[in-house]
DNA sequence: CCGGTTATAATGTATAGACATATATTGCGC
DNA sequence: GCGCAATATATGTCTATACATTATAACCGG
């Protein structure tokens, strides 16, 4: 290992095995680069590394102390249902309910970014897994933004996969929650409406210009969310 | 802004924006350097960081090239509790229901690590908002990685806060999904049984000490994690 | 044409030094 | 004592250089 990895995983080690405490001072570069016999650049690259992991906090003149424990931050893989169908070794398919494009409209309770942005193709339909129905989608993408997804085909493709390969975003946000099957949409699922559902919202931008906005429904039990946070 | 941090900035708004797909090959050091007219390690700053970011891959005489778009990933916000709520500007409480010290069950569905760990501590407890109750919290904690839990006293605080507080975990695991209320807990919650609830399961690490396994049910509505990924 | 060896191009790591910048501390004048 | 200016300290940025490492590419013998 690096000397510079070294220095950092050691600082990291003390850190998360709670030796250093939120606010304590970590040893200035000039001591560790006593301490380690190395240059300062070298100290510099763990210590700019921790800071830049939100682990450290740095400030000139006042020297390098422990961040306060964050609110607890851990990394959440949103796969590509596809994808992560394919991985289970089940057979994926997205079936097409509806297709529309059209202004929005209050009913659709869209936030301010997409109520604005003119004509939006409204998709809605059903992913499976062997014939199973996994989810409900509801799909709201502004044509501003993506003019080109109306010669998408979304009997081949997911909307969803159709973005991803197409229009990368630089931002997006997720809620997830739980809720009860709506009648509207109940049937589709093969389930009881008020039946438990996993729902994520999710809404993405490139730049400053909004691309879509997502709901899914998810028949409890057919899909978790694994987040995972630590070292290695 | 420093010029490592432009240089930095400029490559990322290129992959962000698709202009840089993922797979095509970026200009080597030695051809950034000249083209802003630094020295290396500038450069190397730069691509260093978003290497580590994973939007580069770099390998040795190869060269660095843009990194498979990989599962979208997104950083999650798991908040303390007695925190969010108090956010909110209600009311926080924990009333604890059974605490019990025991070894492990078959029936309490443990994962191999606490299965073997020896005692445990067996919490349960409701946490309320404005004497709503919210969620419902069931937790095993290791007795031989927190021996000092014992001496806790769970009418304060919740165990969640507590562990937070005195136990720096190095490695987590959430599984996020939907579950109908079970007979069990909904009259707990003031709900119906089979009434939509968020369920979060956490494992937690110290090294390679497991700590405690801990599975709450939410109120479907009641709360929502939310998870923002993207540039600022 | 195949397979192994060698050369080479790229990144990886590290050094020593210079100057810049922000800020906590000190001390001075009042 | 109080407020402001000077000073010292720690980090931030950057350069120029050296050598290490490693995967690709080129070469060459059979």
């Amino acid at each position: 290992m690096a000397l510079h990895d070294r220095i950092r995983t050691e600082i990291e080690g003390q850190i998360l095995s709670g030796t250093l405490q939120p606010g304590d001072k970590v040893p200035s570069e000039l001591e560790l680069m006593a301490h380690y016999g190395c240059s300062r650049m070298t100290v510099s690259k763990a210590l700019t590394a921790l800071s830049g992991a939100g682990l450290l906090q740095r400030r000139k003149r006042a020297g390098t102390v422990v961040a306060p424990r964050p609110t607890e931050t851990m990394v959440l893989d949103v796969p590509d249902l596809a994808v992560e169908i394919a991985r289970r070794g089940q057979a994926y398919r997205f079936q097409l309910i509806g297709r529309d494009i059209r202004p929005p409209r209050p009913e659709d309770e869209l936030d301010e970014g997409l109520a604005r942005a003119g004509l939006l193709l409204f998709v809605r339909g059903v992913h499976s897994a062997d014939d199973e129905p996994i989810a409900y989608e509801e799909r709201f993408i502004s044509l501003t933004a993506v003019p080109e997804i109306t010669e998408a085909d979304f009997s081949v493709e997911s909307p969803g996969s159709w973005l991803l390969r197409h229009i990368p975003w630089t931002e997006a946000e997720n809620r997830i929650g739980a809720v009860g099957a709506h009648p509207d949409w109940a049937a589709r699922l093969n389930i009881a409406p008020g039946t438990a559902c996993l729902s994520i919202e999710r809404k993405t931008w490139r730049g400053d210009e909004r691309i879509t906005l997502v709901r899914q429904k998810f028949v409890a039990g057919s899909f978790e969310l694994v987040a995972r946070f630590g070292a290695a």
